[in-house]
DNA sequence: ATTATCTATAGATCTATAGATAATGC
DNA sequence: ATTATCTATAGATCTATAGATAATGC
């Protein structure tokens, strides 16, 4: 049954919203096209007719996740809101809606051209995000190091902190990788 | 056929050793046990036999991994040549014989209570292995503080240098944590 | 006429188990 | 007699495709 193209266009949204979050929960490899389908509310023919393959619907996914994530960051925040949320419990015990790179990063490097580069522009946008918020006596390229090292400072510690069994050890990851990063 | 002790021993070893290259080369999801039995020259109805499941093979291979690169550490070793090692372009570039934290951390958070212990039992030795190492006008608080940031420092960056499609960004995400971990 | 979606299905791969086999270890 | 391994197979799930269906958009 055919619909409507701004139909057609919701139902890609629906695909995508669900896919960011199944791909987040689960993994890329652990997201069936199956399940998927049914979480979006559709067969998985009509996905492949949308998007070709799993692997060019991913790609959507994820710079679909990474667009909105950006979106969550207010204007004018301050660094320290920034790393003391994102280095939360909330955002730690989240994973289906907090940060695509701490979900997905592990995974990525097996993945087609086109998924890498969309995670790519990614975290340099992650990078241009933290590097515009540096003290302001630093020159541009110290600010952009010093960008680079905190994006991977708190992609590990979430990470961390996620597989860690021991609650005690989560919350020390969390809180050390604070303070090392001034907040 | 059966076999001696010995050599069942020997087969055991052999299939966790190659699981613990494969599961970081394909992950832990990723990672059949089809193929395992055969990257390990034995059928996998003998997996089963030895492991039980899937599930606790993995418990075992994750602890093989660890200890074995644990092993891998010299005694005396100087802190600054660890993470010059860890964050060097050849760790980047050989996942299936690198760190288990780097290759395996974003999908720990998934698996069973026996996986995650093992995980967080070798996170535990990373961060007692550089608290040892840390300066020591430092109090052991602040030793252990440093250590765990410096692990989550150390693992992020592997794993985003990993991820990102571009060679001269992967590079700066090494470098730039190379230099705020003083090295 | 076009096309978004659905139905049905292919073929591969996944984890797991039952029972046979054959050598060990008592 | 025990048991490590193998053979054969079950049943689920995976990605993908072909063709039917039915509503849109010309």
């Amino acid at each position: 049954m055919r619909v409507s193209k701004e139909q057609a266009a919701k139902n890609r949204e629906r695909i995508l919203d669900a896919a960011s979050r199944l791909m987040r929960e689960r993994g890329i490899s652990g997201m069936g096209v199956d399940a998927l389908a049914e979480a979006a509310g559709m067969t998985h023919g009509s996905l492949y007719s949308q998007f070709g393959s799993k692997e060019r619907l991913v790609e959507e996914a994820v710079a679909h996740a990474i667009v909105a994530k950006g979106r969550e960051v207010p204007d004018g925040f301050a660094l320290g809101d920034y790393v003391s949320e994102y280095l939360s419990e909330k955002h730690r015990d989240e994973p289906g809606t907090g940060c695509p790179f701490a979900a997905l990063s592990c995974e990525i490097w097996r993945h087609s051209g086109g998924v890498r580069e969309r995670f790519t522009a990614g975290v340099r946008g992650m990078i241009r995000l933290l590097s515009g918020r540096m003290a302001s006596m630093l020159k541009p390229r110290q600010r952009e190091e010093e960008a680079l090292a905190m994006t991977a400072s708190l992609v590990g510690a979430l990470v961390l902190a996620r597989a860690v069994n021991d609650p005690k050890l989560s919350d020390d990851i969390l809180r050390a990788t604070r303070n090392r990063l001034g907040v």
